[in-house]
RNA sequence: GGUCCCAUCGUCUAGUGGUUAGGACGCUGGCCUCUCACGCCGGAAACCGGGGUUCAAGUCCCCGUGGGACUACCA
């Protein structure tokens, strides 16, 4: 038989006699430090698949590099992916307590010759690969224990006997179809010398057993993906269905890294992102829906498919995620974003008071981009005494405006409905009657009750100031013109 | 080096052989206006190159070029 035809596989796909099989994805993060924006949509795209198809979401820490897996770092991932709302269905599991497991899989193909004990140390096989390298040869391993028949030994390795002829097809379901001849492929190390499985074994072992049914996953892991399809096969498991996402890119167009600013999911919530405004910036990476910019979580749910996955990389833009937060911002809850503040306040805010708070974020509402922002600019609310800004007091804290600013006080306590239409009211006729612009009382009036010559409207300022606070702030701005001007 | 993937405005993308190549972020002109935002109206801005196939190519094929990933006893 010629070995040129791609070698068939079972798919674990819903057949047409097999309407049953329900779809399942799983998140595998490893636990070797926080979640980061390549992850976080990863997992949102296998979070939406299963919830789109009603099928179930498995979250696996792979943590089996323990050299590096933590758990800080497990408890760092899923705070960030319950922050996003990703919930799961089943899980966490956690592959290093499953290695008795994988050991006896091992062990199978040991037993069955499709893998065989390595002694090769990794100084040999780092000498030989520079050699290949340095000769223009394929680092690959050469193949030395393969026919030796050997015993476990203390720090011998596993490998498994992949196939040195024929062609293996993944079939994906983003990028099509990728064949791979498979003498292009490793024996690669399935069991280490400390006796723990190596990733490439591993995950087609839990993928197998969890009848995981889709893969969904980074780009960076379609070269592993014909050597994890033999796996199935040698182990006599089906296949599943492989998607692979593109890679996130920086603005140089090189992988997503720390380098390129903030790559922690969590660093923007403490930045002050709202999650559903990382979630619809993170699921337009790669997928789209039409011209839709904008989608409700129900939404995303309901568009998902991978069929609107795009295969090209896609550079990470920190400014239409700024947009993004600062529309959640504008539409959410005032009552919710009160919430969200609490961590976020500047020092020495007191925001206890929640009528009070409420009308302060509504205020800022439409002008901020993220709640630090918006814990910044509160501060002029919560103050006791503002503090001026030296060049806006300097400008329009004049002895000319002293006398409005006087009369206003006088004026204010004898407002009856002190909301925004009565104080357009008010302001209206206060103007009229001592024939000026509002332009002329408007900016110092503004430095007297924030300090600063940029804020939200007078008006709404001054309602949620309430009637003594604003008094209060414009005799002190009058004090302070008189003071000084001595 | 080898293997594999990718290629529409600066960026995210729509587009599935016939479109004035659409939308969004950002940039920008204007309107609104008590400042700043918001909002509204307008503008500049793209099919990587070369060959095919076809009456017709951003769309299909090939070759370049450019980017990326992998090439571990990491995942």
């Amino acid at each position: 038989m010629t070995n040129d035809q791609p070698q068939p596989y079972n798919s674990a796909k819903i057949k047409g006699n097999n309407m049953t099989t329900k779809i399942r994805t799983r998140f595998a993060p490893s636990p070797t430090g926080y979640l980061h924006i390549g992850g976080a949509r990863t997992a949102l795209f296998n979070w939406l698949f299963s919830r789109h198809n009603g099928g179930e979401f498995v979250l696996r820490i792979e943590d089996t590099d323990q050299q590096r897996s933590t758990d800080e770092s497990t408890k760092a991932i899923l705070d960030a992916m319950a922050w996003m709302g990703l919930n799961w269905d089943e899980g966490p599991h956690f592959q290093a307590q499953r290695v008795d497991l994988h050991r006896d899989m091992v062990q199978k193909l040991i037993n069955e010759g499709k893998a065989y004990v390595c002694t090769c140390t990794p100084e040999e096989l780092e000498n030989k690969r520079k050699e290949a390298l340095a000769t223009g040869k394929k680092p690959k391993y050469d193949g030395t224990c393969r026919e030796k028949n050997l015993k476990k030994s203390p720090g011998s390795v596993v490998r498994f006997r992949g196939a040195q002829t024929g062609i293996t097809l993944v079939k994906d379901l983003i990028k099509g179809n990728i064949s791979f001849n498979n003498d292009e492929l490793d024996d690669l190390i399935i069991e280490r010398g400390d006796g723990y499985p190596t990733y490439n074994f591993a995950v087609v072992v839990d993928d197998a057993m969890m009848n995981i049914t889709h893969v969904i996953r980074g780009d960076d892991h379609v070269n592993n993906t014909p050597r994890q399809i033999l796996m199935y096969q040698a182990l006599g498991f089906d296949v599943p269905e492989f998607a692979h996402v593109p890679m996130i890119l920086g603005s140089d167009k090189a992988r997503l890294s720390k380098r390129h600013g903030a790559t922690s999911v969590m660093a923007y919530k403490e930045m002050g992102y709202l999650p559903e405004a990382l979630v619809n910036y993170l699921v337009r990476l790669g997928w789209s829906h039409g011209d839709q910019e904008i989608f409700s979580q129900k939404e995303l749910i309901d568009y998902f498919t991978l069929d609107n996955v795009g295969k090209s990389p896609a550079v990470f833009n920190p400014e239409k995620l700024l947009w993004l937060n600062a529309h959640y911002i504008k539409e959410a809850n005032p009552a919710r974003l009160m919430e969200e503040m609490k961590p976020l306040w500047s020092a020495g805010t007191d925001a206890t008071d929640a009528v009070f708070t409420k009308k302060v974020i509504a205020d800022l509402q439409p002008r901020v981009k993220t709640l630090l922002e918006m814990a910044d600019m509160a501060n002029f609310y919560f103050t006791d005494s503002i503090q001026y800004e030296e060049q806006a007091a300097q400008k329009f804290l004049v002895p000319e405006v002293a006398a409005h600013l006087k009369a206003m006080a006088s004026a204010i306590p004898t407002v009856r409905n002190f909301s925004k239409e009565g104080l357009e009211e008010f302001l209206k006729t206060f103007i009229e009657e001592r024939g000026i612009k509002f332009k002329i009382i408007a900016q110092p009036l503004r430095v007297a009750l924030t300090g600063k010559t940029v804020s939200p409207g007078i008006d709404e300022i001054m309602v949620t100031l309430g009637k003594d606070r604003v008094v209060q702030r414009i005799n002190a701005a009058i004090a302070a013109i008189e003071n000084r001007n001595k």
